[in-house]
DNA sequence: ATCTTTGTTAGTAATGTTAACTAACTGTGT
DNA sequence: ACACAGTTAGTTAACATTACTAACAAAGAT
């Protein structure tokens, strides 16, 4: 059992104080040493000392003078969100999607890649080695400065012991596979589930930023939610937190398939499908199905009433979440987000009778591109920062 | 803003692994100065320097030698669990349930008074400091060693700001109670909710115990829960978290009292009773009804049919707490420790065919003494132990 | 008598503090 | 226009605190 070792010497508290200093430099974007010093309520000795430190290190930089407030001017520091860089990587479907980003979680480069199916997990790792590759090619970055890899999937993945126990995309079962791939490409990779991805996604850059209890709700071929409790990723106690298809919404009786759970069953969309099935038949591949049926709902009454079943059931589904976590803000994603402004007008009104607390809600509003900003901050999250020079 | 100064010389560390060598010590009950150096990465003369002033402080005793591994004989050493005292209060009903305890949560003397009702807010609180009075006087507690009191009480509480807005067992009502009552008793008070203090109480000494994700799911007069994620209690956005009487569990459309939720109005005791109407008729005072429900469900179909649905709809209860939380042990605590062992295998039963992961399924285990302990506790918490000669 | 284990003492390294300094600029009175 | 006081930014130097390593003393096992 390792101990971080808090050196006599305590570079325990360095550490500490030399995030907060980092931490001021990011929030104002830009800031001298005189006012770090007053907002930490470190000396300004300290603050200089830490901050030289950090200019040596590559992660800060003098970026000119400000203006005086009656004395001498003040050097300006800015973070250098260049000095390092991040990658990110999505298993949606069949398709690779993978980006390359500075420290601010912004994108230099991207690629995309349909993968062959069935998907073989050996040459997945392949896949994602050359998109590496490719990646710090086109953005020029040498590979020396890449800090790790985020790797985001659907199916069942373990964080903790980097194991994924099912993922057809991917071919990968059973194992740490995340070692697997750190050792294929010489980097530290962090795995996760997809929906966890985006869900941090949306709370660092997205409708969950500046909040501290999110829930992010998708729907689309299952049902799940992201959690972020006191601004902590809850995960539950066997990663199996979230797991929101479960809930007894619905009818109860009726679950063919054992190995979902009662609301997924009949109210994600591929159980909305099979409810629908009579009058929506012919969908185009990726067309969206809750859009279809909200057409549909206006000219025919069966397909209205089961438009309506669908967002009472999908707004039990947000009480009871509500009843039990109380969260700030519920973010509406997958195919939730095709709802129109009625549909939502309905669905708060409702929340509004049920449950007295009503939490703000909002639509994802990153898109597709939520999952890989997450994946892109997982590894963010796993470095913070100061730790990079650690490497001693 | 006062950031507690991390004085160069930084204390922090110091108290940090002043706090380390502390659990140490209260977790092995006896330990060497030899032996918390081994477990805590600390040099041995630090451990000694440490030790010598919890000493001091008089938060740590020597007790013996211990026995000899081929050298010299370790001196064990003790936490002075006489060092301070904790009082608790729990107003239930129209009771007012006292005690005072060591630091390992022992209660040294306890007193309970019936109150006059209705309450009123200012007399409630003298009730409050004679009972403190005479509980000092009796445990023979000097006041001086008083660390503080812990006050649970039944209603909406806002621990944060030390406000209680709804309270008929106390008469307290809105504006910051716990102010008031701390310049009175001239203490640190806590002032939390009842299924709270609860929690806190099996979760340190009860069946929560080794756990760090736990749910308490408390059916009495209404339906609440207490949640722990990560070690830590979860309060919620709003302090509404677990307040799990909204969930939409039962019959959606019939919710006569706009204040509770679904859930409870239905399968909360009152609501039970409503619909047990029938048959059900003449309780004595302070009986179960669920064992007089057990009872009856023996021999009148009816009272089995409403024993089944009310343990069906407890069940999914349970499930959404778990597809959400995914805890580690959920603990029935209130009229559900009445359940018998065939309900419990039922409800077990249903569980393992819903959801994936079924949490430990076990009953409060600290009866009426959970809350008082739980009190106690909430007081500990506050004060992690070294905080205590920080009053300098 | 030698080896082990426990606990202490002495000297050192790391970190952050305060006090005092230099640098650089604003504003005011003449 | 210009000197000078007042203010703000950043640095240097001396000091306090903390925990470390190395060496030693104490006490017991073999």
């Amino acid at each position: 059992m390792q101990v971080p070792k808090k050196t006599g010497n305590s570079k325990l508290v360095k550490k500490l104080n030399k995030e907060e200093v980092l931490q001021q430099v990011v929030l104002h974007g830009q800031i001298s040493r005189a006012d770090i010093s007053k907002q930490t309520q470190l000396s300004r000795p300290c603050v200089s000392a830490l901050v030289d430190e950090m200019i040596q290190e590559g992660l800060l930089q003098e970026v000119g003078m400000g203006d005086s407030k009656g004395g001498r001017k003040p050097i300006l520091l800015e973070y250098n969100y260049q000095a390092y860089a991040i990658a990110g990587a999505i298993f949606e479907g069949s398709t690779l999607d993978m980006a390359i980003a500075n420290m601010k979680g912004e994108f230099l480069a991207r690629y995309r890649k349909r993968l062959a199916q069935p998907a073989n997990g050996e040459t997945v790792i392949e896949d994602l080695a050359a998109g590496l590759d490719r990646l710090l090619r086109e953005s020029g970055i040498p590979r020396e400065r890449l800090l790790g890899m985020g790797v985001g999937l659907q199916g069942v993945t373990q964080r903790g012991s980097g194991t994924v126990s099912f993922s057809p995309s991917t071919g990968w079962m059973g194992s740490p596979i995340q070692q697997t791939i750190e050792a294929r490409l010489g980097l530290p990779v962090i795995i996760d589930n997809d929906v966890n991805m985006m869900t941090l996604g949306e709370y660092v850059r997205g409708a969950g930023v500046g909040h501290t209890n999110v829930v992010y709700m998708y729907v689309g071929t299952g049902i799940g939610a992201g959690i972020i409790l006191d601004g902590q990723f809850y995960r539950g106690s066997r990663e199996a937190a979230g797991e929101i298809g479960f809930m007894m919404i619905g009818p109860v009786h009726n679950r063919p398939n054992g190995a979902s759970g009662v609301f997924e069953t009949h109210y994600s969309i591929p159980g909305i499908q099979e409810q629908a099935k009579g009058f929506l038949s012919d969908l185009q591949e990726g067309s969206s199905v809750i859009e279809e049926l909200i057409r549909h709902a206006k000219q025919h009454a069966e397909a209205k009433e089961l438009l309506a079943d669908v967002y009472r059931h999908w707004a039990y589904g947000m009480a009871n979440i509500i009843s039990i976590l109380n969260p700030e803000i519920l973010i509406l994603s997958g195919e939730m987000v095709h709802v129109d402004g009625e549909g939502v007008k309905q669905i708060h009104e409702w929340l509004r009778e049920w449950v007295p607390e009503v939490p703000n809600l909002e639509k994802a509003s990153l898109g597709e591109r939520a999952g890989l900003i997450g994946a892109v901050h997982s590894v963010l999250e796993a470095f913070p920062f100061t730790r990079l020079l650690d490497k001693e």
